[in-house]
RNA sequence: GGCCCUAUCGUCUAGCGGUUAGGACAUCGGCUUUUCAAGCCGGUAACCGGGGUUCGACUCCCCGUGGGGCUACCA
């Protein structure tokens, strides 16, 4: 385990322009594993500085789905219906009610806030104008077109492309006279020709050529800045210690230290986790394998299983142990473990992980679990009679909704094909005699002995004639009306005797209608 | 094009100079067996290439190659 004397922030910061992912997950999730291992604090900000992309529903979709996954933050955003059971547990004075720009009254939690980039502009404005009155950054007026031909130019050389700094040397006044005229500028830090390295806790030294870089931009006006800036400015201020990110943001680094030079800001450590890919190998997309979280929830996959499994993309604990609570992930995680190159999403695994932990629940929790499900289509089942299903079932279920596909036989007997009665070779004559003999031997039995021992020990007669399979078979299809099922006597027990003898009467008409 | 990151079974990975290169998923086979699962047992399957360093390289260094990321007035 690495040593980490300073007290720990890290934070999540997620850019609310779509729903939330595993990628996004993965982040946070080690996010919030660092901070527990290490006492620390895990803080949530939202990065809307992209007012175009960024949706609201989108921040409650990144929210809920961190709470559903248990990652539960220490500082950043809550929301007005979650004050009810969340405010009471806590300190009253740990919460600041701010006024957010859309009208909606946002409270947080924590002492850094607000904690949604939207809501601290003037912050980044006041930070803006000390970099301009300090000639670290300046007003750039150049036009997009003339960027862009630039850009050309230098990649034809086979150089890199940068801005060239035509706006650098502009006059105070001559910039301020552009700006009354309104003409459309940024602003850009200016980048010093040197040589930027840091220390990545996972990939150790990262040297980049700042000359290479040119001028960046960091903000559209004084009241819009752009993610790069704002990141700076609030790790600084809400003291983030650790930046855990993904690989994505290697880049982006370079400039970002050298902004915390311009401010003064001392340097986080930074570490970058490789990224999660798709079975293209590129960085899970839209398009590709991007499924939101809330679709996996929908799909019926347990948090647990989704949090172990996110854990294993990329990193690995020191034994060969699988299964994972968060808590024994707590204990285990430490960022040395943690792989350097990209992981391929296995949805296998995932399914697989899923099973295990749904075998692993109890009965009670398994059906509180499938209660949204059952809600949903719509079911309605006596407690009772749902434990005994669940109970058949639950070890061929992969996810939840798997539930619906195998216990359906249970409420209504599905059609099939007379054929599907026959067992192996045996001949159809036969068959109809088992059935038509089963029929009568369970019909004998008491509807309160109507129980798998006793069905066993009165069909034993019928299968010492004719063979396990040959009774065994047409029966299960009889009661299931499906090739694949629990013991056919399990579901006959759990459909009791009215519905069994139905059920073997119609598999009886069927056979018949065979041989005529 | 430029810059950066990266490289062990199909996939996730263990390994940290000397191993029969280990585990998990998937796959294949067997057991169990009235089906399908589950479970148990077993099999197939990997060190990208070339140079060094070293008595000895999967492991360290360099060069290729492959893969990925960034290259926005997105984050």
């Amino acid at each position: 385990m690495m040593t980490v004397h300073e007290s720990v922030r890290v934070r999540m910061a997620p850019s609310p322009t779509g729903l939330f992912n595993l990628g996004g997950a993965r982040t946070a999730l080690f996010n919030w594993l660092f901070a527990k291992k290490h006492g620390g604090k895990f803080i949530v900000r939202i990065e809307d500085t992209d007012i175009q992309r960024s949706k609201r529903e989108y921040e409650e979709n990144i929210l809920e789905s961190l709470q559903w996954l248990g990652l539960e933050w220490d500082e950043g955003p809550q929301y007005a219906d979650e004050r009810g059971s969340l405010n009471a547990q806590m300190n009253a004075d740990t919460i600041s009610v701010n006024q957010c720009s859309n009208q909606r009254k946002s409270a947080y939690r924590g002492d850094y806030g607000p904690y949604r980039q939207s809501e601290r502009l003037d912050i980044y404005e006041e930070y803006l104008k000390k970099l301009l009155s300090e000639k670290k950054a300046y007003f750039c007026f150049c036009s997009k077109e003339q960027l862009d031909a630039e850009k050309q130019a230098m990649q034809a050389q086979g150089l890199a492309s940068k801005y060239s700094g035509h706006c650098a040397s502009l006059g105070e006044e001559e910039a301020e006279q552009k700006r009354k005229k309104g003409e459309k500028s940024v602003i850009r830090l200016r980048i010093p020709q040197a040589e930027v390295e840091f220390h990545d806790l996972i990939r150790g030294k990262i040297k980049f050529d700042a000359s290479l870089m040119g001028d960046i931009v960091i903000a559209r006006d004084l009241q819009s800045p752009l993610y790069g800036f704002a990141v700076v400015i609030d790790d600084a201020l809400m003291k983030i210690s650790h930046v855990l990110r993904g690989e994505e943001h290697i880049s982006n680094t370079p400039g970002q230290i050298l902004l915390q030079k311009a401010l003064g800001f001392t340097e986080p450590h930074y570490a970058h986790l490789p990224l999660i890919l798709g079975k293209d190998r590129k960085k899970l997309s839209k398009r590709y394998m991007d499924t939101s979280l809330f679709e996996y929830k929908k799909q019926g996959y347990v948090p647990e299983a989704l949090v172990n499994f996110i854990a294993f993309l990329g990193w690995h604990p020191k034994d060969e142990k699988e299964i994972f609570t968060l808590d024994e992930l707590v204990k285990e995680f430490d960022l040395k473990r943690v792989q350097k190159a990209g992981a391929v999403f296995n949805p296998e695994k995932l399914d697989w992980l899923n099973g295990q932990y749904i075998k692993r629940l109890t009965i009670e929790e398994l059906i509180a679990r499938l209660e949204p499900f059952l809600l949903e289509k719509n079911i309605a089942a006596s407690e009772e009679f749902l434990k005994k299903i669940v109970e058949a079932e639950r070890d061929r279920m992969k996810t939840l909704k798997d539930f619906f596909v195998l216990t359906d036989f249970f409420f209504k007997l599905p059609d099939y094909e007379a054929n599907l009665l026959v067992w192996k070779q045996e001949p159809v004559s036969n068959i109809k005699t088992i059935l038509e003999k089963a029929f009568g031997i369970i019909k004998n039995i008491g509807a309160e002995n109507f129980e798998r021992v006793q069905l066993f020990a009165s069909l034993d007669d019928l299968v010492n004639e004719y063979g396990r399979g040959a009774v065994f078979w047409p029966l299960r299809v009889a009661v299931s009306g499906k090739s694949a099922s629990p013991d056919p006597l399990v579901i006959m027990e759990i459909l009791g005797k009215d519905e069994t003898v139905r059920r073997i009467g119609i598999a009886k008409d069927k056979i018949e209608s065979l041989i005529a």
